[in-house]
DNA sequence: GCCGTTTTCGGCCCGACTGTTTTCAGTCG
């Protein structure tokens, strides 16, 4: 039983409660989605936490809901669920997926026209779109009609709700779009917002703020943009159009003395802002995108800011009773709190953190001084793909990041076509080309290692005597994926310990949106890697992004070291690291925790 | 059904947009 699947039968609850009597159940409703929620967004597998029984430590899950899925992990089935859902029909399900679709609309489609297989529910509506059966029901029309049979469609193209995109494909879209709008003179400021701004690793749809002081004219610029396949909705503070690529792109547009109200707000995340209302209305206040407004029945007590005093960044608008923030930072203060970093904003204890203003110091691009997972030209008739840059625009590219070291991690030399001997003269020989590379050059000081194969019997792909030429190695598991826990586990571990491999490459080996990562006790490792003194890679490349964001957390919370590295094959690939800062970010890592923050001397130490 | 820096009872985030409506229902973020 998966998060994502348990995550689909409370959403199941929750739906059925509403077609049930949306009035009477509103709060156990709203209780059941925020329970399905926190397990979509769980950080650990909910059945271990069963396991351990820890289930009722995640916020939005109490007592009742605990014992329902306990009985779902016992016996496979909740009485009381069952009960809940009795009697719907069970087309209904697929289509609470569709844009458009919530658990009434989905229910009255279903129920006036009879439909009933869950399998083919989507086909039947489309047929049904297309005989024009739809827009006869009351409350819906022909337009309707037309909308949910697009949403239909692109549903069944596999553009569902969730579709996702690796964050830096979408950062590049993003950034295209706001370069295009920050060439219109109406336009003060333009920022990412959502997931994207909290650099989560895949993005739904891209949001977009924008302060102007002339919102019609910058909504119908932005209605221009080239890249354009069609308008969603267009409205008097946004609009939101569909890109030729089927990305969703909302904008959000408002006056520059409210901008720092309108950017908190839809940077979310929902969680986030949602706890921060809570302890605003402990304190009689009411926070929205405009600012924040004393509550009604307070409103004649307050005279005065909601910060006790004046602040540049505030304004009381006399008009709308309400006090506006030009920036996140008045906003925050307004409740008595630091100004917390976008990547931190998950309700995951951030909040806390800053009323005792113990927020950490998050590392920064500014902090890395090389980049330890570079692969190069040099040929050594490697197991994978060479690199395509040679050792000399790499060590450029390196300077001109402000680097002081890189290493060279080209893939060992497959094994299938050498042999011991042969592998060992190869590495001979690229020691030797790298010593005099450096010599002749000295741009930025060099490392020679390598990236090494795990094999799938738990061997390096590289005998000792050749690793004794090398300064160091990564170990990498690149095949045979699909081990079990246990194995992949004593695998990863049996290389770790050898003294030359310092880091573990692409921890899990997921491929966003393709592969799920590998199974693997991080327990375990994470005792191996503290024992040992080795490091996990955070690693940059898009589709990787791998360590995950809340394993970093859990690295960090037991002082495991880790390195940020790009993986690159190609020199601007090297542009990449601001990726992987993106992830130790959101894993609360601080400078201290990435080596590849330390001077050269540092690193080296750590290397030998 | 969940939860606690006013609370173990009595609250529960806030607003925009669309379509079908003459004041609202449903969905979304």
């Amino acid at each position: 039983m998966t998060n994502q699947e348990i995550t689909q039968i409370l959403k199941n609850v929750a739906a059925a409660y509403t077609i049930r009597d949306e009035a009477k159940n509103k709060f156990k409703i709203i209780a059941y989605q925020r329970a399905a929620d926190a397990v979509e967004h769980a950080t650990l597998e909910i059945k271990d936490l069963w396991d351990e029984g820890k289930l009722n430590t995640l916020p939005g899950i109490g007592p009742s809901i605990t014992s329902h899925l306990d009985e779902l992990f016992r016996t496979g089935r909740v009485k009381h669920f069952e009960e809940v859902l009795k009697g719907l029909p069970e087309a209904i399900f697929p289509l609470l997926k569709v844009t458009g679709f919530g658990a009434k609309k989905a229910y009255k489609i279903v129920k006036n026209l009879k439909l009933k297989d869950k399998d083919t529910v989507i086909d039947d509506l489309i047929a049904a779109c297309r005989e024009h059966k739809i827009a006869k029901f009351p409350g819906f029309g022909e337009k309707s009609e037309e909308d949910i049979l697009r949403n239909l469609l692109e549903a069944k193209q596999g553009k569902i709700k969730k579709a996702r995109m690796a964050l830096p494909y979408t950062d590049a879209i993003a950034q295209k779009i706001i370069a295009y709008l920050k060439k219109s003179p109406q336009v003060l400021r333009a920022d990412p917002l959502g997931s994207l701004r909290r650099r989560v690793s895949t993005i739904g749809d891209i949001d977009i703020a924008v302060a102007t002081n002339n919102q019609k004219a910058v909504i119908d610029y932005f209605l221009e943009y080239p890249g354009i396949e069609r308008v969603v909705e267009k409205g008097e503070t946004g609009a939101t159009i569909l890109t030729s690529g089927g990305k969703q792109v909302d904008l959000r547009v408002q006056k520059p003395q409210s901008y720092g109200s309108l950017l908190q707000y839809f940077t979310g995340s929902k969680d986030h802002n949602i706890h921060l209302r809570e302890i605003a209305l402990k304190k009689g206040l009411s926070l929205s995108e405009y600012g924040i407004k004393p509550l009604k029945k307070n409103q004649k007590s307050i005279r005065h800011p909601p910060t006790g005093g004046a602040d540049k960044n505030q304004n009381y608008n006399s008009k709308l009773k309400i006090f506006e923030f030009s920036t996140e930072e008045g906003f925050y203060g307004a409740v008595d709190l630091p100004w917390i970093p976008p990547e931190l904003r998950e309700d995951m204890g951030e909040i806390e953190a800053a009323q005792k203003r113990e927020l950490p110091t998050l590392v920064e691009i500014g902090d890395i001084v090389g980049d330890v997972h570079i692969h190069s030209d040099f040929n050594l008739e490697p197991s994978h793909d060479l690199g395509i840059s040679s050792m000399k625009e790499i060590a450029q590219k390196a300077r001109s990041l402000g680097y002081q070291y890189i290493a060279f991690t080209d893939h060992n030399p497959s094994i299938t076509n050498h042999t011991e001997d042969k592998i060992y003269s190869i590495l001979k020989r690229r020691k030797e080309a790298i010593e005099q590379f450096y010599q002749s050059t000295k741009i930025v000081r060099v490392f020679n290692m390598l990236e090494i194969d795990i094999l799938a019997d738990g061997r390096l792909a590289v005998d000792d005597k050749s690793l004794s030429l090398l300064d160091g190695a990564i170990a990498s598991v690149h095949g045979s994926f699909n081990q079990p826990k246990d194995k992949m586990t004593r695998r990863i571990i049996g290389v770790l310990t050898h003294p030359k491999v310092k880091i573990l490459g692409h921890p899990t080996g997921r491929l966003l949106g393709q592969r799920e990562g590998y199974e693997v006790d991080w327990k375990e490792i994470f005792e191996v890697c503290l024992k040992y003194n080795k490091a996990l890679e955070i690693n940059a490349f898009p589709l990787r992004l791998d360590f995950p964001d809340v394993l970093v957390r859990e690295a960090v919370r037991k002082g495991v070291k880790m390195v940020i590295s790009t993986d690159a094959h190609e020199v601007s690939e090297m542009d990449r690291m601001v990726y992987g800062i993106s992830v130790a970010r959101r894993g609360w890592a601080k400078k201290g925790d990435i080596l590849n923050t330390l001077e050269y001397n540092e690193f080296w130490k750590w290397l030998k």
